[in-house]
DNA sequence: GAGAAATGCGAGAACGTTCTCGCAAGTCGT
DNA sequence: ACGACTTGCGAGAACGTTCTCGCATTTCTC
């Protein structure tokens, strides 16, 4: 087993008989060169099997052509998987690769993911934020003037290029679509990542977007005319076990509710299965409205109703901003994408509206 | 706004009163240097916020720490999700970092993937193969000696080590536990890639792990005493409007299938949803048997029986067999996970066993 | 207290590119 | 036919590290 000698520029320029410059003019097509030359050395560097450092050539011009993709990933990965999906496929269209890191909701993760990044010289980062309020590790300084592009939640500087989905509107639209429907006992499942267990009162939601969703379940509450007649909050860890229990709660009281908002995915995987296990069928027994659309959701008996955020589009967008920002310097701006409710079978009609 | 110059190691050597040497010395912590020195050269490099660059370390090392992966993304993800995130996280534990590319089942992008892979200097490489046979692009000359694991699939050389799960074990489990509760139409649909729409003759499929379930199917026919009355077989396409044809094929077909073995999940949606349509309730209308567990199969009512394949492992054992092979050259060998069968409520019980 | 060994550090090359300069040769205009 | 461009290419620096040498200086040994 010999040890593999990997090819470079000056073998090719020994082989074809010119100078290291006019293989990489040949090679890169730039500058004066003969086309007779470019046709040579291109012959030359396939025969012998040629191929380009892109890290040395990365070093060289500055640029790695590398994005760094920061997001976090719930259990169900509903956002995690489209999103990543089209983050890589438009870079990929844009002429970029992409460095991906997970930061599970922790702070401390995510600034060594950035910190990371950066030492391997993206050129760009699109980021979930764990956190509103706290990105020291986002000065300018820090990035060495790399952009930010803050994906799903907002961020309290506007320092960056945010886009969202516009979920507050989409969550009220949800809740009316449901009380049109007759739904008067509302129940609310809201995952809030940092928090142990549930619990019932509203704590602090270190995430806009789901603090948006929040906000437009109550907005969607006080519009309801005549007031329901008992809307209960549950506020639940980001976690199988957490959200079963929490479910239970809700199913439970006093006064049940006719129908659970879940804020992702997780808590509605954790409403079906609740429901299942006590014979509870969805869309007649109890109602639900889920936050994020998927294959499956469409696919189940009765279809789910959901808010479809526009996910592939989210992604694909932050490229098309990071790389326009990499390349040109345009002031940071908030993008809010339009969320919509699709209506399918998981909300019973309790009276003709 | 001053162009941000980004602090190097000169910058620091010059600050601290040493040499470039005595720097790295102090910041990598290799070779004869004093203690006070490494302390001192440490806090003037806070101070300036120094932050060494990968790129530069990794070319003259040669070793970039990073890993490519290859993958293919199904519409619903159910592989790629679960695998990705095991690889990333495993890599990261490791040290590693994790470039990360799609196929879309297509050879000649899977080409291109790895030559820019290779061209981005990647220490070595996780592959999901979209051809069992050709593997030009793998020689050991294109690779430059750069190791590759092979996932999901096999390849018809023995010169990767290769992971996948006893699919063909586990499907011909599969099907007798359907023989088992009575059933004796049997439907199976397989998703194979490359073909158009539908066929009932079994094409050419590119894949070793279809090909396994396929055959694993088979020998639970075999198996199967007395004979199934029926037996039905489609390959469809992977694509959502083909599936649902190919259902409702099966369906309408003289002797309609009372279970239905679906390759994938995206086979699996396709049954949900035309039976949906047709108001046939799974599990009592009409039984399903999937590969691929994921949340949702089992939080749905009833539960979906599915094979589970170990994905998680796999990605993880991915990455430590690829990083040993990275930094020791250990000989290529066949590992083979075991899928096991999810016994939930998708299949009736036909006749008391 | 003199030679040997250990210690700490600087000089400089190397990794594989790209790109600026400048030089030689060729082409054009008058 | 002579200056003024144009064309094609080579020399060499630069990107930011790491690491091998070798040279001082200190410490050890008997």
């Amino acid at each position: 087993m010999a040890a593999i000698k990997t090819v470079t520029i000056n073998d090719v320029a020994k082989a074809a008989g010119v100078s290291r410059a006019t293989v990489s003019r040949a090679l890169s097509g730039y500058g004066r060169i003969n086309k007779a030359t470019i046709d040579h050395v291109q012959a030359v560097a396939d025969s012998l099997g040629y191929k380009p450092n892109a890290l040395a050539a990365a070093m060289r011009a500055g640029k790695t052509k590398t994005i760094g993709l920061v997001v976090i990933s719930d259990f169900t990965n509903a956002f995690f998987d489209r999103a990543t999906k089209a983050i890589i496929d438009q870079a990929k269209a844009l002429g970029y690769r992409v460095l991906i890191s997970h930061t599970d909701e922790n702070l401390e993760v995510e600034q060594l993911a950035v910190e990371t990044m950066l030492s391997n010289q993206v050129d760009g980062l699109i980021l979930v934020p764990s956190s509103t309020t706290d990105h020291s590790h986002l000065t300018p300084k820090k990035l060495d003037g790399k952009p930010v592009i803050i994906i799903d939640r907002k961020l309290d500087t506007p320092r960056f290029t945010t886009i969202t989905t516009g979920d507050e509107a989409a969550a009220e639209e949800a809740v009316l679509h449901a009380t049109e429907h007759g739904h008067t006992n509302l129940g609310f499942l809201i995952a809030v990542p940092g928090i142990k267990g549930f619990k019932k009162t509203e704590p602090h939601i270190p995430i806009t977007s789901v603090q948006e969703r929040a906000d437009g379940f109550a907005k969607g509450v006080q519009a309801t005319k005549p007031k329901p007649k008992s809307v209960s909050w549950i506020y639940c860890e980001d976690e199988e076990e957490a959200a079963n229990s929490a479910v239970e709660e809700l199913l439970d009281s006093p006064k049940p509710p006719s129908i659970i908002f879940t804020s992702n995915n997780d808590m509605l995987l954790a409403v079906l299965k609740v429901a299942g296990s006590r014979g509870l069928v969805i869309g007649k027994d109890l109602s639900v409205i889920s936050f994020d659309d998927s294959p499956w959701a469409a696919a189940m008996v009765p279809g789910i109703t959901v808010v479809a955020r526009p996910v592939e589009d989210l992604g694909h967008l932050a490229v098309t901003e990071l790389v326009a920002a990499i390349e040109g310097k345009p002031k940071p701006r908030e993008i809010v994408l339009e969320a919509h409710l699709v209506r399918r079978g998981s909300v019973a009609k309790l009276r003709k509206a």
